[in-house]
DNA sequence: GCTGGACGCTACCGATCGGTATCGTTGAGC
DNA sequence: GCTCAACGATACCGATCGGTAGCGTCCAGC
């Protein structure tokens, strides 16, 4: 495609402004944090700014796809350095997340805290939370489906619940307790899946009253 | 103590506010709803709604409070209504979870969401959270206490995982899905629990090199 | 050494934010 | 029928919101 320079070249002032804004959003929230406090904060004048991005939304959804990239480059970078035994790969990538969730200062998955500000469910961050959570399924199931299981699809929305539950723990677990939790959890979760029983359990405890 | 008036007498004009402002704030976020269009749609007069919340953040602090108390209610009403047995109780309770989640126009849990748009944790709203989570794992902890079950601490803390990985599951899943995923889930759990193996499992999948 | 794009600075826009002051109305209990 | 507490209506406050206009500076590439 022709270079129409709808967009300045690269000369660093966008990673600047996308820092300073990344940690004001994830620390404060979108709607605490004015476009004012990223100019101070990020050094960079508000009219370069707004050549680099042309409305606020468009500097949350650059934060969110920033945070999706660093994600699932970490996540690689775990799953690389682990043998090739897919039940060790997911325990190292529950250990990961165990250590990310009970670091200091961890606020949540900015996913999760940025879409829960948007009320309109077609908001870029919205979608991008969408798209971020249903890959986080997808390489789970890729993961699950080496190992012997009987319903692998169950099983990695199973583990997803999990892992989304530790994002949201809010500080509330030590590293090692969130390590082992996660781990035993998913062992638990695995040994069951790969049991053939009759696959009605749950039919007996369905249907209450309706609440609500 | 003496009744010194600090707050009106009770006519239902602070219940239409209260009604109205956890309407919209549930739907939109909380700086997304400005007072005025809670004046508007309440109907009460925003004099008439200083003179029941003196500021903002209190009138966030009682929608909060009150989401609390109906959750518990609800609860509270659904084990009534299921037999004694702990196991059934508990799949009654994510029968009850696994329909809320799925059920049109759900936006998560107000708690987990409210509190990701302030970042002091001694604002309000992050302590009732706390104590509203605290809450789900204690009364998690005293049922699996019930079952047989090796770790109970443990296994409650999964449990409430699992549940609030349902609580910001977006609308991915259906009711049938999110009923079966969740009993099937604390299924493992339990079942896990309650087999006496050595406690080390996780450990040889422990400490990779640090990230991040 | 001139040119053009990237950037900084200041000043500004209308709208909305949370919150208040003033005053008039209404209605139940004595 | 008087009182007093509760409520409504309007108008306003300073601050901040996201975003823009205008203009000067700086510097790499020709």
């Amino acid at each position: 495609m022709s270079r129409k320079a709808a967009t300045p070249a690269d000369t660093g002032t966008a990673d600047k402004v996308l820092a300073a804004a990344s940690r004001l959003f994830y620390v404060n929230g979108i709607r605490a944090v004015g476009m004012d406090r990223i100019v101070a904060e990020s050094g960079v004048a508000k009219t370069s700014l707004y050549r680099h991005f042309d409305t606020k939304d468009a500097l949350v959804a650059a934060f969110l796809e920033r945070e999706d990239r660093e994600f699932w480059q970490q996540w690689d970078g775990v799953v690389a350095a682990a043998p090739a035994d897919p039940k060790v790969r997911l325990m190292r990538i529950l250990d990961w997340i165990g250590k990310r969730v009970s670091r200091e200062g961890y606020r949540g998955c900015p996913q999760i805290n940025v879409a829960a500000e948007f009320a309109d469910p077609e908001h870029p961050a919205r979608r991008i939370r969408r798209r971020h959570k249903a890959a986080m399924v997808e390489r789970l199931k890729s993961i699950v489906a080496q190992i012997k299981v009987s319903r692998p699809g169950e099983v990695a929305v199973q583990l997803a619940l999990l892992i989304d539950g530790a994002f949201t723990s809010d500080g509330r677990l030590s590293k090692a307790d969130a390590v082992r939790i996660l781990q035993n959890g998913a062992d638990a979760l695995l040994r069951d899946g790969s049991l053939k029983r009759n696959g009605s359990r749950a039919a007996k405890h369905g249907v209450g009253q309706e609440h609500r």
